[in-house]
DNA sequence: CTGAAAGCGCTAACAA
DNA sequence: TTGTTAGCGCTTTCAG
C-alpha cells in the first residue's frame, strides 16, 4: 500500500489511464451501469482499488446540475423543537436520496434575507425555511431562485408553499382538554414582547374561542406578557402573575420551555402540579418526555410536517410551478402527568 | 418586472454580455476587486441587477477546489448533547467564514464507516466527527482523503486529532464534589449494555478513584447497569436498585437524559432531592437548566471543545501534515438544585 | 459495449 | 484596468 500520491487527488482520468480505457467506461462501472462486460468492470475495478479513486462530489454537481441537498434554514439548531425537526427532515431527505444542509439564521434579519436570497445558490436545489423575523411578503418580494416552502404560520396567503398545524384549532382543543379536566380560571403563558411571529396570536386567538365556547368569560389578566423566550423570562411573567395575586387553576403555554418554566415558578411559589395547577406545554419535545412530572404537550405532527414539506419541495424541484400551496398537517394532544 | 427567463440561470457570460464586458471584468465587480472604474462597475452592476444574477456557487468550487464548508457526523442532531455541539461548532465555523453540513449517521456503523471514506469527498474541505460505533483503529485503517478531527475520547492513542474533556478527573471532581456535601454512597448510573464507546468507562474509573481517594470502599452494587440509552432504561436501572434495596444518597449519571431518569425514578419512590439523595447531571445540556429542580451538571466545555476542534481542523485544512494531535479541553462543574 | 469530445459555470493565469 | 483562455473533474450525447 504505498501511497505516493497525495489522497483524494484521483481523477476519473487516472483510473482510465491506468486501466487503458476511457474515462466513460470508468464512468460505467462507477455507476453500475449495466451494460458493460465483466473483464472489463473487472480490470477498472481494480484500478479504481489501486488509486484508491473517489469520484469529486463538486464536479458531478456542476455536471449533472443537481445538488441532491436541501438546505434546512431555522432559527437555532438547539432548540428542542428545531432540532427534532431537524432530525425529521434530514431523515425525510435521506429516504429521497437528500441530505440536509442545516442553517442556522440565528434570529437574524440579514441571516433570513441571505436564505431567501442567494445564500444558496447552486448549492442545493431547494429550502425549506422557518422564518422567524421576516414575514411573508418580505419573502415574496425577495423572490428566491430556488425551489422554497415555508415552515410554520403564514401571517397571509402568499405565493409560497408553506405546511403548518392549525394554530386555533391546536390551541382550542388544549383548553377544552383543561376544561374537561374541570378547570375553570386557564391562563395563557405568554405573548413574549418583540415576537413577531403569527403563532402566538392563532393560538391565544384559540384559547380565547374555547373559553367563550365554554361560556367562561375572557380575563386579560390570565393573559400573560413575557419579556424574553427564555426559562427566565418565563418564570418571571408566571411569579409576577402569582405575587399579583392572579388566580388561575391551569396554565397553557407558547411552548414547552415555558411549561418547563410555569413547573418552576409553580414550584417556587408551593403550588401542585397537577392538584392545583395543571401544565400544558406546547411542541411535545423530548423535554416534555424527561421531565418529571412528565410534561403533557400539544403535540404537532412532527413526522407528517417534515414529510409534507419535503413533498411539497420535491414537486417544486421537478419542475412544478403552479400557485403556492397551503398545508396544515394534524396534531394531537399527549396526556402525561402536568394535566 | 417581466421575468421571461427562468430564474437562476443567469450565467457570468450573460452579464458579461449584456454590460458589453468580459466576463474577468464582471467577476471583478463580483468579488469587489479594488481596480475597476468606477464607471465599469455601475455598468457591471446594473447588469447584475436586471438579470438577477447569482453566482452559482458550485461552479465556484470546482473552480478554486475549496468548498468553505466542513461536515460534522454525529450520532443524533435532536440529541441535546449534539444539538448544542452543533450550535457551537456552527458558530465557530461561521466566524471563520466556513458553514457547516450536519451529518447523521444514526448510530449506524455503515454511516460511520461511510463519513470516513468518501461521502464528503469534495464536498467538504474538512471533518469533525464524533464516533459512536466504530473504534479509532478502524478510522486509522480506513485513513479519509479529507483532514479530519475527532471529538469524544479515544481509546488508545491515534494518528488523528481529536479532542476531549478529561473524563477520568471529570468524574473525580464529580464525586469530590458530592464527597465534600457529605454523600457516602454514591450511586453510578449506569453503564450501558453494548456502550462500546471508551467514555463510560473512564468516567467510572474516575468514579472509584475518587472514592478510593477518600477511603471509601467500593460496592460493586452501586455501580448500576441499563439496558439501553433511554429514559425508561434509566428509570429502570434505578428503580430496580431502590427495590431490591440498594442504599445510595447520591448519583452520579453518564449524561442529563440518565439524571433525568435519576429523579423520576427518585420521586417515584418518594426520595427527595437532594435532601435523601443528591443527582448530578453530565453535559450541563439545556434539559439541565430547565429542570426543577435544576440539574447540578458536569460541565464539558463545549466552546472550547468546538473551538478547539475547529483550530485543530483549521491546521489540517491548511496543509499541516503532522502526527495526530491530542487535546484536553477544561470542564467544571455547574451546581444547581439537585446537590 | 466502449471511446471521443463537448460542455456545466466559474476562476485565475497570462496577455494586452 | 480589462480581455482571453485554459482548466477544475465529471457527465453525457453521439459515434463507432
Amino acid at each position: 500500500m504505498a501511497s505516493g500520491r497525495s489522497a483524494g487527488r484521483v481523477r476519473l482520468q487516472d483510473v482510465a489511464d491506468l486501466a487503458g480505457v476511457s474515462m466513460k467506461t470508468v464512468s460505467n462501472v462507477v455507476h453500475d451501469y449495466e451494460h458493460v462486460s465483466a473483464s472489463m468492470r473487472d480490470k477498472v475495478q481494480a484500478a479504481i482499488d489501486e488509486l484508491g479513486y473517489r469520484p469529486n462530489l463538486t464536479a458531478r454537481r456542476l455536471a449533472t446540475g443537481k445538488t441532491g441537498m436541501i438546505a434546512l434554514a431555522i432559527p437555532e439548531i438547539d432548540q428542542f423543537y428545531f432540532a427534532e425537526m431537524a432530525r425529521n427532515i434530514g431523515e425525510e431527505a435521506g429516504r429521497h436520496g437528500y441530505r440536509i444542509l442545516v442553517e442556522q439564521t440565528l434570529n437574524d434579519v440579514e441571516a433570513e434575507r441571505a436564505v431567501i436570497r442567494d445564500r444558496e445558490e447552486g448549492l442545493v436545489d431547494g429550502v425549506i425555511f422557518q422564518p422567524a423575523r421576516i414575514d411573508t411578503l418580505e419573502i415574496a418580494r425577495l423572490r428566491p431562485g430556488t425551489p422554497l416552502v415555508l415552515l410554520g404560520e403564514a401571517a397571509r396567503p402568499v405565493n409560497t408553499d408553506h405546511v403548518m398545524i392549525d394554530n386555533t384549532r391546536a390551541a382550542r382543543d388544549g383548553v377544552e382538554m383543561l376544561l374537561r379536566g374541570g378547570r375553570r380560571r386557564i391562563a395563557f403563558l405568554a405573548t413574549v414582547r418583540g415576537d413577531i411571529t403569527e403563532s402566538t396570536h392563532l393560538r391565544l386567538l384559540g384559547y380565547q374561542e374555547a373559553l367563550l365556547a365554554a361560556g367562561i368569560g375572557l380575563d386579560a389578566q390570565l393573559v400573560l406578557q413575557s419579556d424574553g423566550f427564555g426559562l427566565d423570562d418565563g418564570v418571571r411573567a408566571l411569579s409576577s402573575a402569582i405575587a399579583a395575586g392572579v388566580e388561575f387553576d391551569a396554565v397553557l403555554c407558547r411552548d414547552d420551555l415555558f411549561a418547563m418554566a410555569a413547573l418552576r415558578a409553580l414550584a417556587l411559589a408551593g403550588r401542585r402540579v397537577p392538584a392545583d395547577v395543571s401544565v400544558l406545554g406546547w411542541d411535545d419535545t423530548a423535554v416534555a418526555r424527561y421531565s418529571t412530572p412528565g410534561l403533557s404537550s400539544v403535540a404537532p405532527d412532527k413526522r407528517a410536517l417534515a414529510a409534507t414539506a419535503f413533498a411539497l419541495l420535491e414537486d417544486r424541484m421537478q419542475g412544478f410551478d403552479g400557485p403556492g400551496r397551503h398545508e396544515i398537517v394534524p396534531h394531537s394532544i399527549v396526556e402525561r402527568a402536568t394535566t
